[in-house]
DNA sequence: ATGATTTGTTGATCCAAGTCAACGATATTC
DNA sequence: GAATATCGTTGACTTGGATCAACAAATCAT
């Protein structure tokens, strides 16, 4: 297993030793999915916290009209999971699927509580709340302001690779329009 | 100056004694603001994280439209405050503006990295900091996904005392639709 | 390979909300 | 208490995106 993407990862948090990451590290196992399989689903507790070492994956919620709603999608060196949820096992009303084989690197919510203890993840994990925090708000107020046709562009400039290997259909349904709306809006921008 | 209120809401989060509340209370100073005065603005870092004691305040940005957005109303006992901005010594993009005159409780950004060396007021922090998150999720979910109708149902459910206070058209704006489209939203509902 | 499913495009139509404008009602201010 | 902003409602019109439907293209399964 290679260790080092991970350890660089959390290096831009906080500044750790190698030894001091691997016996963090310990505490990882590997789950691998296959295209279509479900991390964890809406309704039950997730098991664990996970660091995305290969593929991508969408996460999505069902809404009142019964709409899958896609929330995010994940690609290489990202965490994923509900920490919320797994502290207060309380069920989330997340679904996550891989869309491609994935390879992810996994730690329950209880070792990542003892985790915590140790003042280095404690640290890393309050950075990571808070500019997951500031992320989320200045998404979701794109998302607000924007009509589609910018919403596209800024997907296309910021996220391109997603835009590689994802259907149209669910970059649409992430920016809250339809299919045949994206379809309009890229052809529109094709021709400019 | 009542501490009671500060404490009750603290120990929702965290079981703590009077006496070890009232070192973190030490920390605090109230700060009064009128009507229509700002406590933060965009392009500055603002010097405190805040607990609402008597007011109502909007929180908004600009967006590259130049349009005010509002991203939330605060009322009495919650926190407000741009942490991830205060941290970093980041210059925040929202304003923050009292809709009546407003009595707070605010705490610096280095005394409150400070406090967090005390292991109940940084278990507090992360416990805020990862409530904040869902909450965000949550409330970004649900504008995405609903009509103007089902928008102001809700708020008309959760928070009845927000429409009591806050002027219509900051409503509308919060909301994300036109003025005149919640004065007839409201109308429709008002003939069921 | 071939049939089936998934994915993407295009056209026609509809409708909810935006826009523009006028006016009433309500607060504020001096 | 008159003058002035601010706030809210209503009407007429426009429009962007949803919806419905048909089909084309690509991918998958056996």
């Amino acid at each position: 297993m290679d260790t080092d993407i991970l350890y660089t990862h959390i290096c831009s948090y906080v500044q750790i030793s190698r030894d001091e990451f691997e016996l963090f590290f310990k505490l990882f196992k590997p789950v691998y999915l296959k295209k279509g399989e479900f991390h964890y689903i809406a309704g039950k507790v997730p098991k664990y916290w996970s660091f995305t070492l290969k593929g991508c994956l969408r996460e999505y919620w069902i809404d009142t009209g019964g709409n899958e709603k896609i929330f995010q999608f994940y690609e290489e060196n990202t965490w994923v999971g509900q920490v919320e949820s797994m502290i207060k096992q309380k069920p989330t009303d997340m679904n996550l699927q891989a869309l491609e084989d994935c390879e992810l690197l996994c730690i329950t919510g209880d070792d990542m509580c003892n985790a915590a203890k140790t003042p280095w993840i404690q640290h890393f994990t309050i950075q990571k709340s808070f500019s997951d925090n500031a992320a989320i708000i200045e998404n979701s107020n794109r998302i607000k302001s924007a009509s589609p046709e910018e919403l596209y562009l800024e997907i296309l400039k910021e996220r391109p690779s997603l835009l590689l290997r994802v259907p149209q259909h669910y970059i649409a349904n992430f920016l809250g329009i339809r299919k045949e709306t994206l379809s309009r809006v890229r052809k529109r921008i094709a021709h400019l």
